[in-house]
DNA sequence: AAAGTCAGTGAACAGTCGTACTCCCAACTG
DNA sequence: CAGTTGGGAGTACGACTGTTCACTGACTTT
């Protein structure tokens, strides 16, 4: 599937007499042209419904040429969801290293999101877009994904005094409603009509978030 | 596929001297047939990946006979909305009639919601996938439609003790968590590798909804 | 009983699609 | 340096797409 790398632990070795990376470098530059086509293209079309000659006119080589970095379609797909959901990593994991106030952590998360989403909003809608789409193994990569980052956000709320006596189950479970509320939110804020619409959105999403954080200081009350 | 039945209910009619239902009757069949054929095909593919003549060689019918029901693929795209979204107003109608124990009623809503995912799978399926699609116009059909939810959940909540003294946009914020939850459970049923898998996503889905129960009775007190 | 309506037909249009094949030449190898 | 590798180009194929047009014949109307 990915290509191999064998100049890789050779590349000092390489380094040394000949250029190692010249050849892969045009080859990862190409794959790279391919990615940013196909994610352009999908802002306003479903995956499904991308064509693979469709992607490479935009990048303006050979449709041949596509096969060489890709199974086809829903490969390429894969590999999006890995690109989308690295930048999604690195966020969620500076919503969780944010201290204070649990109100001012609420807000700073919801800003930093829209933040994210104003950022790379193609990334945003491709995984909302694919999350529920017709390609099944980008659904599958979508959900493992989502899966491993619930899993994370449980893992760090458990860490917090206020979760003292919660079994796993419910860490989970809660970790799950700030992951979904997470996807839904930036999928609100780009189908956002103008800035006041956004506003409009971040009021919500604060005041949902809000609640949650309410129900989960009482859960243990019931 | 479907066989012409020209003579079937129109004989005894027809027979008296003026009756104009035969011609509609068929007409009607058809486009309801066309319906049906493409939200079988539509388990498997999103619709902006659907073709028209998919649909047609499915019903039994010439490519061009599509054209007297339907504009194209989009327009019947809405049309389904309005089908599928038709059994969930049902749905949430039951819910919101229900009475009784707080408890029992966010039980009996949960199961509600997994009988009539069972029932209607792909009606499900449909929404969950277009709602984020890639079809415009069957987007902006499923945003008002669940926004019209929101506020008939929202108007409901209002009506019970528990509310007094929240503002219309706290209500809007809670219906809202409410029916994007119920669309997010519906996907997590529909996603859900066996029955085992199924009671999880019930229990987890259970939950959830009692947390936000217990950040909404405690609102007002921040 | 004659005239009209219209859902459905079948052929033909100009496209696009994925994919298999051969070939080329710059980049790498020993 | 000669030899190999491999990303990309080019061509060609059959299958499928949405849409048009003139048309038929069963149902409706007068």
């Amino acid at each position: 599937m990915y290509p191999f790398l064998p100049s890789e632990n050779g590349c000092l070795l390489n380094g040394m007499s000949h250029t190692p990376g010249i050849r892969q470098a045009q080859k990862l530059k190409t794959r790279q042209a391919l990615l940013d086509a196909a994610l352009t293209l999908l802002e306003e079309k479903s995956l499904s419904s991308l064509g693979l000659r469709e992607v490479t006119r935009a990048v303006g080589v050979a449709p041949t040429a596509f096969y060489r970095h890709f199974d086809g379609v829903a490969a390429l797909g894969v590999a999006l969801v890995e690109e989308a959901l690295g930048s999604l990593h690195g966020m969620i994991g500076a919503i969780l290293a944010d201290t204070g106030d649990s109100e001012e952590r609420l807000d700073r998360s919801v800003v930093l999101i829209a933040r994210h989403v104003a950022e790379q909003p193609a990334h945003f809608r491709f995984i909302a877009r694919e999350q529920h789409g017709g390609v099944g193994p980008v659904r599958e990569a979508i959900a493992a994904q989502l899966r491993a980052f619930t899993e994370e956000v449980a893992r760090a709320i458990a860490t917090e005094p206020q979760s003292a006596g919660w079994d796993r189950q419910d860490l989970l479970m809660l970790g799950g409603l700030y992951v979904d509320h997470m996807v839904l939110t930036a999928s609100a804020l780009l189908d956002a009509a103008g800035p006041e619409d956004e506003r409009e959105v971040v009021r919500t999403a604060r005041r949902q978030l809000r609640l949650v954080t309410l129900g989960r200081a009482h859960w243990l009350d019931s």
